[in-house]
RNA sequence: GUGGCCGUAGCUCAGCCUGGUUAGAGCGCCGCGUUGUGGUCGCGGAUGUCGGGGGUUCGAAUCCCCUCGGUCACCCCA
């Protein structure tokens, strides 16, 4: 190695560089697309909060517990980098009260320190969209609809869905009671963890992946099969939402994800080609409490975030969406010294062209090269004669290499029509 | 936070087990063949404190210890 860089980007983020952010450009221009077709806005806030906004997400949640980016800023201030993104836009609706029902979206990143391994770092990005002010099983529909369409148009076809209804205050404390019941007589047969653990969190025992839960949740009662009625009647709605749209969608009794705010709707979207532990590309569901806790007004939400890294490592496992060719259509070629490459190349680019050039006087040869790497279509070259005579050549690089000869003035012109 | 695996050129890696001449390959990069022309081909070139520190040894990329970093998995999640 050569001296080894002092520095290099904290353990568990990266760098996104040319020319694979290309995919990342895409990826999130097709998202931002889908939501204002669906009559979403942008919301871009703070990457931090006061430390209260997430701690409200509930003590039972280990993204709070044990995963936040905790500091004080310099006025002594306790703030912490968001590790999810409805905290902040929850936040943000009660400072503003926009009237509702209020449809965002937004793409930015989510801190949570975490050992990093394959698709889970301490930096991650995600895409999501909330609506706040309706509980219209229709949001939901919407909701997870805009998600499954996102997936679908970048070509994945290995993503499926898992869908529950964990209920609401009217029906879900009975439910939970009922179930830790059923869990106290199984004590003995859970897995070391959940034997002492059991008691605060009977819903968490259900999503344990550990061999011994899962056996001894095989019979437990399902939240389906218990829910009020208004619950029961807004899930079935929503069931009918998808089907009309041709969603599929797997009941899922176990799924009841990782923040303590949700209630009645929950999803998650699964990539199965991916081989790694790490394969859940998105998630979310309904919070209608949690504006509420945050001091607003009761108001019922729901909403998703997708994971920008994991769905592009699912898009590797499904070999789509494939870069985008990036770079200009016409490079710049200058022997006489770099003024008219600086000239033509703006000239091009104000006449709405892409077109690069090279730099530091590098022979024509070597400019060559850069033409031809750049996967430019067209190369303007100027040299001594041309220079003279007021003329620009002007050759194909893909193809036959046929080169013809244009006057200076009709240059943009030209390779107007040669690129249209 | 716990555990497994891996650190040799910009990248992918060989060499390590069985210590011993100037540490290699492919790709990439730069130059030349072609003082006005890329893609193919040929020739040449640059870049390594062999992750770092300590130890064993006449001698360490190679063996031992520590450390740092990466990676994968658990937990949990996107």
């Amino acid at each position: 190695m050569p001296p080894a860089p002092p520095f290099r980007a904290p353990s568990g983020t990266h760098d996104v560089l040319p020319p694979e952010s290309a995919r990342w450009e895409l990826l999130v221009s097709r998202f931002a697309d889908l939501a204002h077709r669906a009559g979403f806005g942008l919301v871009v806030g703070p990457l931090f909060e006061d430390v209260g906004v997430f701690q409200r997400l509930g003590e039972g949640t280990d993204v709070v517990r044990k995963e936040m980016y905790v500091f004080e800023d310099r006025g002594g201030r306790p703030l912490a980098l968001r590790p999810e993104g409805t905290a902040s836009v929850v936040r943000a609706f009660v400072q503003h009260r926009p009237t509702t029902p209020w449809k965002v979206w937004y793409a930015a990143p989510s801190f949570r320190y975490e050992r990093p391994q394959a698709g889970r770092y301490r930096q991650h990005h995600q895409l999501g969209v909330e609506v706040l002010g309706s509980d219209d099983p229709d949001v939901d529909v919407d909701v997870i609809a805009l998600a499954h369409d996102l997936y679908r148009s970048l070509g994945l076809r290995q993503v499926t869905l898992a869908l529950n209804s964990i209920g609401d205050r009217a029906c879900r404390p009975d439910y939970v009671d009922l179930l830790g019941t059923y869990l106290h007589e199984r004590t003995e047969q859970l897995c070391g963890e959940h034997r002492q653990r059991a008691g605060e969190q009977p819903l968490r025992v259900l999503d344990c992946k550990r061999p011994e839960c899962r056996h001894a949740t095989d019979a437990a009662p399902r939240m389906l099969d218990h829910l009020c009625g208004a619950c029961a009647a807004h899930f079935e709605r929503v069931r009918e939402g998808l089907d009309a749209l041709e969603i599929a969608y797997q009941l899922e009794s176990r799924l009841v994800r990782g923040f303590d705010y949700y209630t009645r709707t929950t999803f998650e979207f699964t990539a199965t080609a991916l081989a790694g532990a790490q394969n859940a590309v998105g998630g979310g569901g309904r919070y209608d409490g949690l504006v509420e806790q945050l001091g607003g007004p009761p108001t019922p939400a729901i909403g998703f975030g997708i994971g920008i890294e994991r769905v592009l490592l699912a898009c590797d496992a499904e070999a789509v969406l494939t870069p985008p060719a990036a770079g200009v259509d016409v490079w710049v070629v200058d022997a006489t010294g770099g003024a008219e490459a600086r000239d033509l190349s703006w000239s091009l680019r104000r006449a709405g062209v892409a077109a690069d050039r090279g730099f530091d006087e590098r022979s024509m040869r070597a400019q060559m090269k850069l033409a031809d790497r750049s996967g430019a279509s067209l190369a303007l070259i100027v040299g001594p004669e041309e220079r003279a005579r007021g003329t620009v050549s002007l050759r194909q690089l893909r193809g036959d290499g046929a080169q013809q000869v244009v006057a200076r003035d009709d240059v943009v012109a030209r390779v107007k029509e040669l690129l249209a």
